[in-house]
Order: structure tokens, then C-alpha cells, then sequence
DNA sequence: AAGAGCTACAACCGCGAGCCA
DNA sequence: CTGGCTCGCGGTTGTAGCTCT
């Protein structure tokens, strides 16, 4: 059989391949590369040239592979960190087998190493904690797991692109080093950076992602800018790329219905009795915050990516719930998944997201830092990596550009952000939207630093352990 | 002790992008 | 514009060494 033109010309075969040696390298053809490497350097010779040159009976593919994924001084050798584990695993979630992406990560380590070390450790130990090592899902997930992550990765989305804006608060306020650091989004994520030796707790907390969220919900109020969340929900939804997901949320909203029908429309999908998403009343009129249980989360949010998806103005405005306590964790705002996320704007609230399914903006997904993303990647995807931060807060031309976004709802603007249904004691009676509004953003921003600082010092695992 | 099976990793291979004549 | 060449990437294969029976 002849040799194919694309290796040849690639490189594996020239004139003579008959004559070309394969297999491991001897000790001698290593020593008569690198030396040839070392006197010469590298640009004055082709890859193709350098065989003869040096006199090894190698193609120049051969001699090239060698040099890169192995006797390159700067190599490290030895077995992986923890910490490099880790990397690995965060990046590979990010950008998937883009080995060379990951390698340029951890100086000293080839993507080749790095493929090999995914192929023969990383992805049976995934695959033992019941992670899926192409998707980072748990594999025996079950619906409410599927959703609890689709929560999660929305919320991390959306975050990521009020990172600086987090920051800044963190920084004004004096009280979070830890994010002053920088590290935002690995705090963010169950697989962050953290020294914990125990890799494997990767299960998602309720209350930590509550927390998360009512961070959110707290920027949201407090910013002064429109966050990302259209690209949250263009991010989420063509990760799960079937079109079982949207049956899927449509199986589960009918479910959550059923269950719910007692309640009145606009409380439906709440399952405590249509108290605010993630927080139990104990008194209407007191509203103390507490984690409720995760079928209410997946219900509330089912709830709100059903109303987003199927182009549905939200029938409840988002509802605060004022805290009565001192601490930061009791102060936590309770949400109202009823309603989409919503941007804040003087005494109204926007609603900000894709309505439209078949126009949602996939170049909102993670993208591979400084390039445009398409299906042919450029060679610079490959030395960088997605930022972590969302690709930009939508901007006036990518409304332009998919006008369809708020065409939808542009006109929805509901009265107030703060219809609690556990109003404030001294608000109880109090019809003043700007008063109320007031009231809670200064709340919110009082209790913002600290807020920020718990969430960042959060441990994302648990639940999970590994042998 | 020996062979079968398994694991880890180096090396091979095909493909595609970029460059240049 | 086209074709040849180089280089880099990701997937796959081959094999040495280890473990198990």
C-alpha cells in the first residue's frame, strides 16, 4: 500500500521511508538530537532537514515529536500534583481534549503527558465518582441532579460577568481579600483550586449554590449595569444539546404543577407554599431567610427557564425577603424563581434574556480567548484559554444584532423589585416603590462585602466521598 | 515460574491551518 | 488562486513493564 500524500506530506515519510526508522528511540538517537538542537538551535534548520543534518535515520516528524514531548530541557518529569490534577480537570471541563490548551497551563508538561495522564488516571477516577469525564456531570444524574447543575452553571455563568464588578465592591468595601485575589471564579466552582486533597467531592450544595445565587441577586439590584444574563442562558442551554432538555423542563414543569395546583397560578412551582425560591417563612412579616430543600430550587428554577424558554413575560416579579438578624448568612435575599433574572433598573425591572429558542446567541458560549469561534478553530485557540469571564455584558449591537432578544418582552416592566411578601415592619404600609427600593439596596450593598467574602471562602464539596 | 491480562506511556498517524512561491 | 510544504494538534496504536492467576 503507498504511502498517502497527507503524510507525506506531514512529514512521517520522505524520499527514502523505506529506509526510515520507527519505534522507541535509542539512547544514541536521542544524544545525537538534542546535540545537534543544542549546537544549532532552533529556525535555522527545517524539522524535515534536520534527520540528515544530524545524522539520525529518523523523519523529521519523528525527531520533532521526541524533541517536544521529551527531551526538551524544560520538561518536567514526575508525576502529576494534586494541584496540576486539579487544573487539569478545571480545564478540561472548560475546553474539553484541547491538550495543548491545558499544557500551556502547566508549564513543563507536555499535551501529550497531559493526554495520556486524562486517558489512563483522570477519567476512570471521574468515571469511578460517577462524573461523566466528557460532560463533568455526574453520569447517574437524575433529573433534579441535571437541573440542580443547569442552575449552577447558569448562575456561574452569570456571575462570571459580574466578576469585576464583585471586585469592585470587594475592594471598596476593604473586607475581601480573597477576592481581591482574584480568584472569583475558581471559589465559584466546585472543581476550584483549592488545596483540599480530597479531589472527589464534587456534588453541588444547596445551600452554597443558594448563596450563590442570592449573591447574584444582590448585584443585580446593587449594579448600575445590566449583567450577562441572556449569555447565562444562551451558555446553559445548548450545553444540554438535546432537544430533551426543553422536554425535559416542560416534563418536570408539569410535574411541579401537578404538585403544586393547590397553590394559586402565580405561586406554582414553589414548593413551600410559594414562599420565594431557597427560603422558608417562618413569619410573613418577619421573612427570616433559610435554605429550603433542593425540590423547590429545581422547581422554582424549572419554573423560570420554562417562562424563558417558551417566551412567557414572568407573572410575579422577583420577591425579596428582608432578614431580621445581625449575621450575613440570615441576611441572604430570597428570590423568586417565578420570575427571569431581571436587571435593575430605576423602579422597574427589564427583563434581560433570549426568549426566542431559535435564535439564541451560541457565540455567548465560553469562548476561547481572542479568537472568533467557529467551527474551523484557528491555530491561536489552541494556545489560549476561554475566558473565564463571559464574553461581553450584551451590548446595544448584539441586541441589534438579534433583535428578537427583547423584542419580546422590551415593553414588560412590572411595578416593583420589591413586592415581599414579607414586607419590612416599618414598610408594611409603606405603597412607595422608590422608598422600598431604596430601603433593600441599602441592605443589600451594607451587606454586600460580607456576603461576597462567605460566598468565596465556600467549599463546594461534599457529599461525595471517595475511597 | 510462566503466561495471560492490564496499565502507562511513548510514538505513530491523519488531518488541517498557515505560509509561501 | 493553487499547490506544496511545514508545523501543530488530537486520536490511536504499539509495547514495555507490571500484576494476577
Amino acid at each position: 500500500m503507498g504511502r498517502s500524500a497527507s503524510a507525506s506530506a506531514s512529514g512521517w515519510y520522505d524520499e527514502k521511508s523505506s529506509l526510515v526508522k520507527k519505534g522507541p528511540w535509542t539512547p544514541e538517537e536521542d544524544e545525537k538530537l538534542v546535540e545537534y538542537i543544542k549546537r544549532y538551535g532552533h529556525g535555522s534548520w527545517s524539522w524535515r532537514a534536520l534527520p540528515k543534518l544530524a545524522g539520525l535515520n529518523r523523519c523529521g516528524k519523528s525527531c520533532r515529536l521526541r524533541w517536544t514531548n521529551y527531551l526538551r530541557p524544560d520538561i518536567k518529569r514526575g508525576n502529576f500534583s494534586q494541584e496540576e490534577e486539579q487544573t487539569i480537570i478545571n480545564l478540561h471541563a472548560l475546553v474539553g481534549n484541547k491538550w495543548s490548551a491545558i499544557a500551556n497551563n502547566l508549564p513543563g508538561r507536555t499535551d501529550n503527558e497531559i493526554k495520556n495522564f486524562w486517558n489512563t488516571h483522570l477519567k476512570k477516577k471521574l468515571l469511578q465518582m460517577g462524573i461523566d469525564p466528557v460532560t463533568h456531570r455526574p453520569v447517574t444524574a437524575t433529573n433534579s441532579d441535571n437541573i440542580h447543575h443547569l442552575y449552577y452553571l447558569m448562575i456561574n455563568h452569570i456571575l462570571s460577568s459580574l466578576a469585576p464588578q464583585l471586585l469592585a465592591s470587594s475592594s471598596s468595601s476593604g473586607t475581601c481579600s480573597s477576592l481581591a485575589n482574584n480568584n472569583l471564579m475558581m471559589n465559584m466552582n466546585p472543581w476550584g483550586n483549592n488545596n483540599n486533597a480530597d479531589l472527589m467531592r464534587l456534588h453541588y450544595s444547596d445551600d452554597k449554590i443558594q448563596v450563590l445565587r442570592n449573591i447574584l441577586v444582590q448585584q443585580l439590584l446593587s449594579s448600575t449595569s445590566t449583567p450577562n444574563v441572556e449569555a447565562g442562558f444562551n451558555y446553559l442551554l445548548p450545553s444540554y444539546s438535546s432537544s430533551s432538555v426543553h422536554d425535559h423542563i416542560d416534563h418536570e414543569y408539569s410535574r411541579v404543577n401537578i404538585n403544586h395546583n393547590n397553590y394559586s397560578p402565580h405561586l406554582q412551582g414553589f414548593g413551600n407554599g410559594g414562599a420565594p425560591i431557597g427560603f422558608v417563612p417562618q413569619n410573613p412579616t418577619h421573612a427570616i431567610a433559610q435554605p429550603s430543600n433542593l425540590s423547590s430550587n429545581i422547581s422554582g428554577l424549572l419554573k423560570a427557564v420554562h417562562d424563558l424558554d417558551h417566551s412567557q413575560p414572568p407573572r410575579t416579579p422577583p420577591v425579596l425577603v428582608p432578614s431580621s438578624g445581625s449575621g450575613t448568612s440570615d441576611k441572604l435575599l430570597g428570590y423568586d424563581h417565578h420570575a427571569p433574572f431581571f436587571s435593575s433598573t430605576t423602579g422597574s425591572n427589564k427583563i434581560c434574556t433570549n426568549t426566542n429558542n431559535n435564535n439564541r446567541d451560541h457565540s455567548q458560549q465560553l469562548k476561547l480567548g481572542g479568537s472568533s469561534s467557529s467551527n474551523a478553530t484557528p491555530r491561536d485557540d489552541h494556545d489560549q484559554l476561554p475566558l473565564l469571564v463571559s464574553s461581553a455584558a450584551p451590548s446595544p449591537e448584539s441586541s441589534a444584532a438579534n433583535p428578537t432578544v427583547e423584542n419580546n418582552i422590551s415593553n414588560t416592566t412590572y411595578s416593583t423589585t420589591f413586592e415581599a411578601w414579607g414586607n419590612p415592619p416599618d414598610l408594611m404600609d409603606h405603597d412607595d416603590e422608590a422608598t422600598n427600593h431604596s430601603y433593600w439596596k441599602d441592605i443589600i450593598l451594607e451587606d454586600m462585602a460580607n456576603l461576597v467574602e462567605e460566598v468565596s471562602q465556600f467549599d463546594f464539596r461534599h457529599d461525595i466521598s471517595i475511597n
